[in-house]
Parts: structure tokens; C-alpha cells; sequence
DNA sequence: ATGTGC
């Protein structure tokens, strides 16, 4: 069997790590695997190159969306004027947002149809490179899509960065104990059962990040409205196939948030039609990580102390009371948004329209 | 990534 042509989308100044490359390969050689592409922000991850899409005709292959099934970004914008937010303020009221939730748990996960699975998690943001953000804009690139997108140059935005929490583990757990990382045959009657567990996880994720947004806009005493959701952990329908997202942003579900790292921009991006077919009508969900958790621990504990990296070049300020996480998630661990941005432009498969930049970023707190 | 693993 020959292995799925494999693309890649990113200028030659673009670094991408070779072991990335490798894991794409390996992936493209897997029966029933049939296009591979790779994203500008494509980096190593734990067998699966991360920020990549795959498509089979034939296969689901529950090992490529990963654990976090239904993780993705949502983006509001917030009743706070821009002129009016107060950092310290905002500082003040953030608290307690890693506790359960004391909300109805159970009645908003029946209302999306959802038994009350992994409840307790809902409504929190979890650990890794998840995060709640405040933005203010920066620049409007496009002024007529910037408006029609509901974005508003006097507000603060909310971005909200989650999955599914213990509920796409225990679904990817399932799998792998009878099937290993084998792919699921699409006829065959387990592949319809994945896929049932994995809608509910998505809908699990896309409520997560709404309660999360609900909690954070209640600490700061106003509301907000929903701009867009997207995951970037799924597989979906795609053609007369299977389109798994490792940490892909979809091109074909509306206007894209593409964050950088917490010290840096994040675009919002309109997709372009034209070329997105031969993109796996995927785009890059963030700049990528350059250095590996453990490099970034090492070489950043040796430069940095930790008050150092709780305010940001950009004046931004950083929530993290996780001495390992705030070295493993700085920025100098991330590569160059403005250069993944510009590959995806430069390859025809977007057009950008705001840049945002980073206020506050929440990761996590003891209480 | 993970109601985490030693």
C-alpha cells in the first residue's frame, strides 16, 4: 500500500520540526489514510503531529482527534469599553473559577441532550494550553468584515481555549483498550458507535466553553455575545471520507480565531473558498509550539522568574499559579504568529481581518 | 490533554 500524499503549508523561512514531519509520515502511512496536510504551526506531539488534518475514504481513526475530542476556541465580545477596563480590577474578580461550577450542570447538559457525564469538569477551563482571555483590538485589517463579524474596537473580547475535559479521555481510553490505535472501518458498527460518543463530546466542549465564558463575564459584572465556536480536535464528514482535526482550525464553519502565544496577537481570519479543498479545508488554530514542555521548562527556569513571565512584552498580564505551566505556556515556547498567518495568506487560504492583543490571560488559580 | 503519576 503506498502511503497519502503528504503537503505542507508553510513559507521555507518557516521553521518546522523535522520530528513533526516524521510523525506526519508515519501517520500518512496508515491503511486507508488518503491526504495528510500540515499546518504552519505544525509541531511534535505525543505520536501525532499536532496541527495537521487527515482524510481517509474508508477509516476513523480515534488516536488522530486525540483525548481532548471537541476541543476548540470560542470568541465574545464582551459589554466592557475598552477605555474603561481596569486590569487590577479585572485581577480581583477572577477567583474561584476552578471550582466546580455551582450552576445546573445537569439541566444545561440535558438541554444540548447530554446525560450528566464528566459534570462535575463543566464550566472549567482544565490545564495544558487551555486558557480564558481578555483582548482588546488592535488593528482592523478588513473594516467591512471586522463589522460583520459583530467585533467592536471600543469592547474587550473574551477568548475562551477548552475541550471536553475527562469526557474525551474516557471515550478515547474506551477505544484504545479494545482497538489499540487501530482505525474503525467506516461499516463497521463500532465506527458508528465512536462517532455517537464523539458528537456528544463536541457538544460537551462547545457547552464547556460557553459556561466558562458565562463565569468569567458574570466576575466582571456584564455579558456577552458569542462571535463564533470552533473545534480543532474532531473528525467529521468530509467528501466521500473522514476528516480527522489534530489541533486544525476548520476552514469550512464561518471566521476563524488563530491565537498566538499568551504574550502575543491573535488574528481573526476569514477563510478563502477557493483553494481550501487542497488545504483539507483546515487552517493552522495557533502558532505551534517550538520548544517542547520540558526544553521550555529547562532552558526559560534558567533566564526567567516566574514574576517575569506573569507580565507580558505586549503589557499584558498572565494568571498562572502553576510554577511549571507558566514556563512550559511563555511565550518564547511558541513560534511566530505573524509568520503562520502570513503562510496561510500566502498560500491563499485566508484573509485576515483583525488583530487582537492580549490584556489578561487566565490559566489557573488555587482559589 | 487528563478528577494526571511517582
Amino acid at each position: 500500500m503506498n502511503a497519502a500524499d503528504i503537503r505542507i503549508i508553510a513559507s521555507p523561512e518557516s521553521w518546522i520540526d523535522q520530528v513533526a514531519v516524521d510523525q506526519l509520515r508515519q501517520t500518512a502511512a496508515l491503511p486507508g489514510i488518503d491526504a495528510v496536510v500540515g499546518m504552519p504551526d505544525l509541531h511534535a506531539g505525543r505520536g501525532i503531529a499536532v496541527g495537521a488534518a487527515f482524510w481517509s475514504r474508508s477509516h476513523v481513526y480515534p488516536h488522530l482527534v486525540g483525548s481532548d475530542i471537541g476541543c476548540g476556541m470560542g470568541l465574545w465580545r464582551t459589554g466592557i469599553a475598552r477605555r474603561k477596563f481596569r486590569a487590577d480590577a479585572a485581577e480581583r474578580r477572577l477567583h474561584g473559577l476552578d471550582q466546580t461550577w455551582p450552576g445546573d450542570r445537569a439541566g444545561r447538559l440535558a438541554a444540548v441532550g447530554l446525560p450528566p457525564a464528566a459534570g462535575e469538569a463543566l464550566g472549567t477551563i482544565g490545564g495544558g494550553n487551555h486558557f480564558a482571555e481578555l483582548l482588546r483590538v488592535e488593528t482592523v485589517i478588513d473594516a467591512a468584515l471586522f463589522a460583520e463579524a459583530g467585533l467592536d474596537a471600543g469592547a474587550v473580547h473574551l477568548m475562551v481555549h477548552s475541550g471536553s475535559r475527562g469526557l474525551g479521555q474516557a471515550i478515547l481510553d474506551r477505544h484504545r483498550s479494545r482497538f489499540n490505535v487501530a482505525g474503525l472501518a467506516a461499516e463497521d458498527p463500532a465506527c458508528a458507535a465512536y462517532l455517537a460518543e464523539h458528537d456528544a463530546a463536541i457538544r460537551w466542549a462547545v457547552l464547556n466553553r460557553a459556561v466558562i465564558a458565562e463565569r468569567f463575564l458574570d466576575r466582571l459584572a456584564t455579558r456577552g455575545e458569542r462571535l463564533l465556536d470552533l473545534c480543532h480536535n474532531s473528525v467529521t464528514r468530509h467528501r466521500d471520507g473522514w476528516l480527522h482535526r489534530k489541533g486544525a482550525a476548520p476552514a469550512d464553519g464561518g471566521l476563524v480565531v488563530i491565537p498566538g502565544s499568551r504574550g502575543d496577537m491573535t488574528y481573526v481570519v476569514r477563510p478563502r473558498p477557493d483553494r481550501a479543498d487542497d488545504a483539507l479545508q483546515s487552517l493552522a488554530h495557533g502558532a505551534g509550539r517550538k520548544w517542547s514542555r520540558s526544553e521550555a521548562r529547562d532552558k526559560l527556569s534558567r533566564r526567567f522568574r516566574i514574576a517575569d513571565l506573569e507580565r507580558t512584552r505586549l503589557g499584558s498580564r498572565v494568571i498562572c499559579e502553576d510554577r511549571d505551566l507558566i514556563f512550559e505556556e511563555a511565550p518564547q515556547a511558541y513560534k511566530d504568529i505573524h509568520q503562520v498567518v502570513r503562510d496561510l495568506q500566502q498560500a491563499g487560504l485566508i484573509d485576515p481581518i483583525a488583530m487582537l492583543c492580549p490584556l489578561l490571560t487566565y490559566k489557573v488559580r488555587r482559589a
